[in-house]
DNA sequence: AATTGATGCAATCATTCAGTTGCAGATCAC
DNA sequence: GTGATCTGCAACTGAATGATTGCATCAATT
């Protein structure tokens, strides 16, 4: 369902500009050139983003005749928020563990 | 308790070394030095990547004598993790809405 | 105090990447 | 078919960044 390797998601997630293009398509769908007339920078910088998303899939496109429509796929996202809770859970109770023995409890 | 902007946590998780760095972290707090003997990087690269993923309260140090001690903090990862789900949600939400628009039900 | 080991700062280099412009190809409307 | 519109590819530019080397500084050990 998910996409194998976890960082190139995060990579995708540290920049603005994808969030915007993410933000926008919750509104519901769209195409590049309707996205290029809501934000601030040109179409082909927006079909890369989305190209970007789409290699991490974080957003799945559909042709409708002469267009492409871009939607968010939110389960990725969720799919990412879990695995990242499970590593920091671990942390956590690792860092618990140290300190229970240096507090000799 | 965490830090302001999403982003820059997401940008700070999105590249290998960083990871390599919270994984040795993982195994027990320890130097910038003493990074640079287990990872194939120098310890100026490696005091660079902590300097970022302090800045975005993924770790922090503390001063020992004449070493600096960095710390996994996994609540922060815990933190983003909740956000992210909470988007990731939240779009679902909304696609479920859309289509069961679509299909009429 | 002299030496050793650790951090900090600065300059440099190569690569990556976000963004642009320009043009070619494809598809709908008329 | 012709024109308008949307996509796709390619080349280019500028800025950000991952990583390096070199040197200065500061603390602990002897």
């Amino acid at each position: 369902m998910t996409a194998g390797t976890l960082v190139p998601v995060f990579a995708a997630l540290g920049d603005e500009t994808r969030w915007s293009i993410l933000a926008a398509l919750g509104e519901g769908d769209a195409s590049a050139s309707a996205l290029a007339g809501r934000l601030p920078v040109t179409r082909q910088a927006i079909a890369k983003h989305l190209s970007v998303l789409q290699e991490v899939g974080l957003v799945e496109s559909v042709r409708v005749g002469r267009e492409v429509r871009y939607r968010v796929l939110g389960a990725q996202l969720s799919e990412t928020a879990r695995r990242l809770e499970a590593i920091g859970a671990e942390w956590d109770r690792r860092l618990a563990a140290i300190k229970e023995i240096a507090e000799g409890l």
